[in-house]
DNA sequence: ACATGGATGACAAGCGATTGCCAAAAATTG
DNA sequence: CAATTTTTGGCAATCGCTTGTCATCCATGT
């Protein structure tokens, strides 16, 4: 493949170079390239031979300058090193390929200005914006949502459409899981205090467990990184409690090795529940009980919902909401509360 | 900040309404904004003061048109999800954002053509680009090198300007660490057919076996992911080695799962050496002594090699080879060889 | 006070595509 | 076969910015 590259190396072949070789208009190969049918049969395939031989690209700055649009989406998150968002990116990634779109990562270090500023900064230069666990306010993230299309993921609705992973359900189904096992003293182990998925988890613990009529803990905030779990297994286990519903894996994956390190059994001694099923989640030790979901799926249907706001005319519903279902799945570090 | 944003949503400020508000001509505005000194203090104050009201960002778009550069840089990575890469990717997003730059992350899916492909197709709108662990042909990698400015990682130098982490010399350290626990009979677990890196560690390993006059044998080639350490380590467990010096810790991790499922215990039955150490290696059962290097570097390394490369006014060394040091980090899957 | 040279900033020509408009050609109809 | 509609494709304006060219202006040296 491209073995005629005679050109000098910098010199790229532009519309007029296709359209002299096939000997019409620039005009009629722009519509043949972009909008095929509205060029006849014969004409287009000459134009596309043309293209072929000269190895032409369109350039997307030219294209975009005209245009309006620029084909591009950024997608942001907090921490790209967080194995939970690279499945998020790479879901992304799929369907905006698909949809002839490129992906624009932006890794926003858990910053809420880094985030703003980024918003800002390439307003111009995307067409859509897809914010996962932003760490915006509602008043700017409302305003974001103004300037420009976006969606959000794990983050309220009715501010902007949003995909949410459905933890709060799973909340449930891990204090099921450990009251099952005899747990009553259940602390829960916080992330980031300007994380909305955060306070929702926060909020079904609270919820769920006065009605059950548990005794509950609760220790944070802490950065949602296995460098703090040190400190988050050290606060929980001060709480006296029997078992620990945590903000999310990598926290978790981290008090796991503090309380191996302070000879806390797990889970003889204490159970630790996780939350997000990341990569590595299945191979600590012990492996970690945690809530799974289909986080690459969320990222897709995240850029469905953007792609079917920027271009209405393929139809798409439109809808402002999408929830993901999850699942407590459950490995060995959740066992038997102890005996007292 | 953006309080007086009465414009309509869908029309940005533009250079004229910049120049207008500040009175002066385009030209200036232009020149004051991205060639400072070429322009009068004052009226460049009172430009970036115009700019600053109307809450001014230049197009991308048409900034590249004329100026034929688009200040994105893309990074290829064989897969996104695995997380020796973004390390990669987090320095490479550093270094780039520093310069101004923004990064086009593409995930090649393990496929030469894939990323051959992406090569082709974001020329017009990437200056360069940054090859982590191509999978291209060294044919394929010379054209691509020769039609646009890029920069290998893990790949072999002479072709491209190339940033290595030097494995070979820790293939080294992991026998020499071996040897003192008196294995003997150590087997090579093969990475991808097509990888640089594991051919390079494969030789590393061929000569120092040789030369140390032990007993090896090699199994693979198998796809870098913990999935495949299930056949891995069946492969491994079949020769009758004592240690493993593994691709990398994906795979690693894989059969250490493996392994523990089989009941052959490690250390004690079976020493296992990863490669890279990833996220998730130190809190494995057992922990996975690994080559461990600096990767993030190497990500910000190869940035500013293509850097100095596309903007040779800014001096920098130029130079077309970066060798990133390694070091054996001992956890405890490597261990006295069993008794015979 | 005059010539000189260096800053400064205005003008206008592109950069490579898209797209509205319109004329020519082809297809359809009565 | 003429009249009408539909397709087709060319012209040229336009997108927002950069940059070469050149006139103007001011500070300097003599």
């Amino acid at each position: 493949m491209a073995e005629l590259q005679l050109q000098s190396p910098g010199k790229q072949p532009t519309i007029r170079d296709v359209a002299e070789l096939a000997g019409v208009a620039t005009s009629t190969v722009s519509r043949a390239l972009s909008n095929p049918g509205r060029v006849n049969h014969v004409t287009r395939e000459r134009i596309e031979e043309a293209a072929a031989q000269l190895n032409y690209i369109p350039s997307s700055q030219a294209r975009g300058l005209s245009s309006g649009r620029t084909q591009t989406v950024a997608v942001l998150v907090p921490d790209i090193t967080n194995p939970f968002y690279f499945d998020i990116i790479r879901g992304a990634q799929h369907q905006l390929k698909a949809a002839g779109y490129t992906q624009l990562l932006v890794d926003t270090e858990e910053s809420a200005e880094m985030e703003a500023d980024a918003l800002q900064k390439m307003r111009r230069s995307a067409d859509g914006f897809i914010l996962a666990a932003s760490r915006l306010t509602d008043a700017q993230l409302a305003e974001a949502a103004a300037q420009q299309p976006l969606v959000t993921i794990n983050r309220a609705p009715a501010i902007a459409p949003t995909v949410v992973i459905d933890t709060p359900s799973a909340i449930i189904q891990a204090l099921e899981h450990l009251v099952s096992l005899g747990h009553t003293r259940i602390c829960f182990v916080g992330g980031p205090a300007t994380s909305w998925s955060n306070a929702k988890r926060w909020q079904a613990f609270q919820e769920e467990t006065t009605e059950r009529k548990l005794t509950t803990f609760s220790v944070g905030p802490f950065a949602p990184k296995t460098t703090s779990g040190a400190a988050a297994a050290d606060a929980a286990a001060h709480t006296g409690a029997t078992a620990c519903i945590v903000f999310n894996d990598l926290l978790a994956i981290g008090m796991l090795q503090r309380l191996r390190e302070r000879g806390i059994r797990v889970p003889e001694d204490m159970s630790i529940v996780g939350c997000d099923d990341i990569f590595g989640a299945d191979f600590c030790n012990p492996p970690l009980t945690t809530m799974a979901s289909p986080i690459e799926q969320a990222g897709r249907v995240a850029v469905s919902m953007l792609l079917s706001r920027l271009n209405p005319q393929y139809g798409g519903t439109g809808r402002r909401l999408a929830v993901m279902p999850t699942h407590l799945t459950v490995r060995a570090s959740t066992g038997a509360a102890p005996v007292r």
